[in-house]
DNA sequence: CTGAAAGCGCTTACAG
DNA sequence: CTGAAAGCGCTTACAG
C-alpha cells in the first residue's frame, strides 16, 4: 500500500513471487505467460484488489484514456443528451469523459487549449454552437494549437475554412424546410427569433431563412427577425419587444425559435397577449427536447437525434476519422402549428 | 518536444540554462529563485508555450486535480446544474471535473468504486437520487472501499446508518409541506406519483405524504400512491393507470409529482380526459426546472438550488468538512395549483 | 515463458 | 539561491 491507499504493481509481484514484469503482462492479457503463473497472479490482484494507476499508466503509455467534450452550459438539456451519448460510446472503449462548459472557459484567466493539454487527453469533442463571440475568437486562435496535442471532432455548424474532422449541422437546409413548411400552410409573416447577428456558427439559419422566404415570393421584414439568447427569459423578451414594436395587424402568424427553450419563452409572452397557438399563431422550436412533445400544445421542432450524435462523434475521434459529415436531422411537427388565420380578417 | 508534441519541463531547464529544479520551483511560486533567474525561466516557458502535465504531477504529487460526480442520467436537466455547479466550484480551486452518470455505472462488468479508484481522483461527489435498487446495493457495498481511495461527499436522503459527508435532503419536510398547502386549499383526494417501493433514498418522502395525511386527518388511499419512474413518460402511464383504475368521482383533486418530468406526464394525461388544471386537478412537481415557470399552466415545485448545492458539495469535498447538513429547499407556488372543486358535486 | 533496467515528466527532500 | 538524485507506478524494448 502506498499513502493513498492503493496496492501498487509492486505488492502484487513480490505477494504472487514473480516480477513487475510478468504482473504487466497479466493485466494485459498477454498470452506469453504461462496458465500457472497468470492464475497465481490473478488471484493475487483479487486478493489484494488491485488496480493498475491510471495515471501511471498515462505518464508511461502517453495515455489518459480520457476524452474531453467542450459544451455550451448543460443547463440546455439538448447538451446533456449529447454527453450522454459520448459517455456511453467512450465506455465501451475503456475512456472516461471529462466535461468542460463553454460558459467558465472564456474566463480571462484560462486558457482551453492549454487547459486541455495539460491534461494530456486523449483527444476532445468541441460543440460550437451558440459560441460567445469572445469564445469563438478564443476558439479559432487555440484550436490550431491543441490539436498539435490531440485529435480534435467539431460538432456544429462549422465554417468551411475550419478544416477540422467535423459533424455538420446543415442549419440553412432546416431553415429552410421549416419555412417551406409554414408557408405551405399559408403563413406570410413569419417571424425568426434567436442568434447572434454577427455569429459566423450561426448565421447559415439566416441564410435558409432568407431562402425560404425567397422561394414563397415572400417579403423579408427586418422586425420579424429578432436575435436574443437561446434561453426561455431570451425569448421572452424578445417577443414581447417584437409585438410591442408592431401594430396587432402587423404580429407574425408563426414564429420559428432558434431552440426550443427559446420557444417557450415566446410561447409564454403569446398567451400573455391573448393569442392561441396554434389558431393565431404557429410555433416551431429545435433539439425536440424532452418537453416539447409535453408541452400544451405539443411543440413542433427538430430532432437532432443528440444521443447518437454524441456517440458518432467519440467514434469517430477514436477511429481517427478527419472526414466532415453531416448530422442527422427530422421536422417533428405537432400542435404547435396550424394553417395562418385568413389573412383578410384582423387577427382578434 | 516529446512525441505527443509536448514540450516538457527538462526542454525549459536546457533552453533556460538552468536546472528543472529550478524550473518546478518558479512553476510553484516558491520564493527561493532569483528575480533574475526566474524571469528568464518564465520567459522560456512562455516561449516553448510550456505547460506542467497534470499526468506526471499526478504521479509524483498523488494528486490528480481532478473530482469525480456521480449523477443519475443527465437527461433530466436537475443534474446538469448540480454539474454546473459543482464545475464553476471546483474550478475555481484548479480542479477538472470528471462526470460518470449511474446509468451505465451498473453495468455488470463495471465497478464504480474501482473506476473511480483506477483514475485516482481527488475526491468524488455522489447523488444517491432515483438509484435503481441495483445500484444502490452497488453503492453500499462500494462506498467503504471507494472511502478509502478519496473523500467521498453524498448528496441525496441519506439513511443515518450511511456516516459519510452528505449534503441531505429532507424529502419528508418538503413532503408534508405540499400536502398541508393543498389541504388548506381544501383537497381531499391527493395522489403521490412517484417513487420506488422498496428504495431505501427514496421512502422518506412517503413518511411526508403520510404524515401531511394524518395532520389534516386525512385517509389514506392505496390507489393515489402510484410508484413510477421519474421520466415524464413513466408518468404518463402511472397517471393513465390511476385515472383508468377509478370511477371519475374518486379522481383526486390533486396530484403530487416526484419532479417535474413525472409532473408534466401527469398533466399531459389529465389534459387528455379533459382535466382542467387548476379547476378539476392541481398539480405540484419538484425540481423547479427551467420549464417549469413556463409551462401552461404554470408549475408548483420545489425548489432545491441546485446549482449552488453542487458547489457546496465541491467546497465540502475539498475541505474535508465531515459532518451531515441539509439542503436548502423552497416551495414554489404557481397557477397549477388551486382550490379544490367543491366535493359535493362531481367533476364534470 | 520470465526478469532487470530504462524511461515517462514531474516533485521533493537533501546537500551545498 | 541552485542542482543532483531518488522516487511516484507503470510499460516496453531487450536479453535470456
Amino acid at each position: 500500500m502506498n499513502e493513498t491507499g492503493n496496492n501498487t504493481i509492486y505488492e502484487v509481484a513480490k505477494e504472487a513471487g514473480v516480477s513487475i514484469t510478468t504482473v504487466s503482462r497479466v493485466l494485459h492479457g498477454k498470452d506469453t505467460v504461462s496458465p500457472k503463473t497468470r492464475q497465481k497472479v490473478e488471484a493475487v490482484i483479487k486478493q489484494l484488489n488491485y488496480r493498475p494507476s491510471a495515471i501511471a499508466r498515462g505518464l508511461t503509455g502517453q495515455k489518459t484514456n480520457t476524452l474531453g467534450i467542450i459544451l455550451p452550459k448543460l443547463t440546455n438539456p439538448n447538451y446533456a443528451l449529447i454527453f450522454n451519448g459520448a459517455y456511453e460510446e467512450a465506455r465501451k472503449h475503456g475512456y472516461a469523459v471529462s466535461l468542460f462548459p463553454w460558459s467558465s472557459l472564456s474566463a480571462e484567466d484560462y486558457n482551453p487549449a492549454l487547459m486541455l493539454a495539460e491534461r494530456r487527453l486523449d483527444g476532445v469533442i468541441i460543440n460550437v454552437e451558440y459560441l460567445a463571440p469572445e469564445d469563438a475568437v478564443l476558439l479559432e486562435r487555440e484550436l490550431k494549437e491543441l490539436q498539435q496535442y490531440m485529435p480534435v471532432v467539431l460538432i456544429g455548424c462549422v465554417p468551411q475554412a475550419l478544416e477540422y474532422p467535423t459533424i455538420n449541422y446543415k442549419y440553412s437546409e432546416w431553415m429552410q424546410k421549416i419555412v417551406g413548411e409554414l408557408t405551405a400552410l399559408g403563413h406570410e409573416r413569419i417571424a425568426f427569433i434567436g442568434g447572434t447577428e454577427e455569429d459566423r456558427y450561426d448565421f447559415r439559419r439566416d441564410v435558409g431563412y432568407a431562402a425560404g422566404l425567397k422561394e414563397a415570393r415572400l417579403p423579408f421584414v427586418g422586425n420579424y427577425r429578432i436575435y436574443c439568447k437561446a434561453t426561455a427569459e431570451a425569448g421572452e423578451n424578445a417577443m414581447r419587444e417584437m409585438l410591442e414594436s408592431l401594430q396587432p395587424r402587423y404580429w407574425p402568424t408563426a414564429v420559428i425559435a432558434i431552440n426550443d427553450m427559446v420557444a417557450i419563452g415566446c410561447q409564454k409572452v403569446a398567451f400573455r397577449y391573448g393569442l392561441r397557438i396554434p389558431q393565431d399563431l404557429s410555433i416551431v422550436g429545435c433539439d425536440n427536447l424532452f418537453f416539447a412533445s409535453f408541452n400544451n400544445p405539443p411543440l413542433s421542432t427538430v430532432d437532432t437525434k443528440q444521443q447518437e450524435l454524441g456517440a458518432r462523434a467519440v467514434r469517430k475521434l477514436l477511429s481517427g476519422d478527419g472526414s466532415r459529415e453531416n448530422a442527422e436531422w427530422e421536422l417533428i411537427l405537432r400542435e404547435s402549428i396550424g394553417k395562418a388565420a385568413d389573412p383578410v380578417s384582423d387577427t382578434e
